[in-house]
DNA sequence: GTCTATAGCAGGATAGAC
DNA sequence: GTCTATCCTGCTATAGAC
């Protein structure tokens, strides 16, 4: 922390640079010497700064992956607290503002979602790490959800509905070629806002969404 | 097709340990060493049946795969046509019942959307395949949601429900050890009736399910 | 802190005996 | 169709000069 942020250039570049490629292609498919070649710095590199390959890759979710699950954190209590009455709907929404939309750029928040989806399907020395940048912001959810739910409901169905609407939020970002082959559409901006609205009604109301009801949106 | 079924032993076992290995770590964590080393068989014959080790990866989806997908499209259509008649509920249901309960056992289960999930979220030369054997029963979903449905909904909206359910499906059953850390149940036959339970309800209701609703199953 | 050079090993693939 | 032996490439990791 104190001496991680501009100082070390090199270092700073190998755990972007690794970070990119471990996203896309997954630990064992990227060799150190992609790594450094992209990074424009010495095969030795990654062993001088983080010891081996594995630590690099821990390292990226300690000082990367986790800070940014943070900052989403925080812009989804931020849009919370710009609410004068919360509801499900208000809290879907803020969620999905701060997921899709929130703090990071296109290429960070897509790399955030591969590594983290990574990890949850696979786990490896790193999902210790992920679920501990996960927990408070589920149990955030899980609180305002419980106070909108009849008393007697079950914590377990709360936490299921909260996986639900994660479930999405991770497909969404992480399935992005067999969306497009589904639905025949560029992930655009305009596409990424018809994702969202999609994501905050289908959580709401699943697909009674346009039946029995007459104030759609579409 | 004339003499894929029990001749050739070996390259079924090959076939069948290799599937294994790759759903639980990825074509790149695994070697041609430690497949020929479960099967019992020798170093040489992966190359010698399949010619390299990628084909050996593509032989798995067209041989395995895409025939699990066709018999989990008929078990659903079964489902449906023992329906009296067709609702959101009734076809949700089929789909939950033939993806989750239906004709594979557990570990057939775990395996298929282990792959499917790879190729989904990291598209390799499987993809094409994958997406081949997805096709025809999302052709027949959609075409069920869009007789239910409002006409002037867009297919796009019907497209994007159709893979909300589908993440789910995939989302629960890939991330096992996330969704046991959150909810601290173990994936027992019970609870995975509650899943089913859950996924069903929340694609036809989402969080509005416990509310304004007083005939929940909670 | 960066580089070169290289050790040491595991991987995929093939040749050729049986 | 199966096996052994082997080639060769590419990998991680380290030693040591600068």
């Amino acid at each position: 922390m104190s001496q991680t942020d501009k100082n070390d250039p090199t270092r700073e570049r190998l755990l972007d640079e690794a970070e990119i490629l471990f996203a896309q292609k997954g630990f064992h498919a990227v060799s150190i010497r992609e790594i450094t070649s992209v990074a424009q710095c010495n095969l030795a590199a990654v062993n001088y700064h983080f010891g081996n390959k594995e630590n690099l890759y821990l390292e990226i979710f300690r000082s990367r992956v986790v800070p940014r699950a943070q900052r989403l954190r925080q812009t989804f209590e931020k849009h919370l607290a710009a609410e004068s009455e919360l509801s499900p709907s208000t809290v879907i929404y803020a969620l999905a503002q701060a997921f899709l939309l929130g703090p990071l750029s296109d290429k960070e928040r897509l790399r955030h979602y591969q590594l983290m989806m990574r990890e949850i399907s696979e786990p490896t020395g790193a999902f210790e790490i992920v679920e501990q940048a996960i927990r408070p912001l589920f149990d955030t959810l899980h609180g305002h959800f419980a106070s909108f739910m009849p008393t007697p409901l079950k914590d377990k169905n709360i936490s299921l509905m909260i996986l639900s609407v994660i479930a999405q939020v991770l497909y969404f970002n992480s399935a992005r070629q067999m969306v497009k082959r589904i639905t025949g559409s560029e992930y655009d901006v305009q596409f990424k806002n018809e994702l969202i609205n999609h994501i905050v009604a289908f959580s709401l109301k699943g697909l009674s969404l346009y039946q029995g009801e007459k104030d759609g949106d579409a």
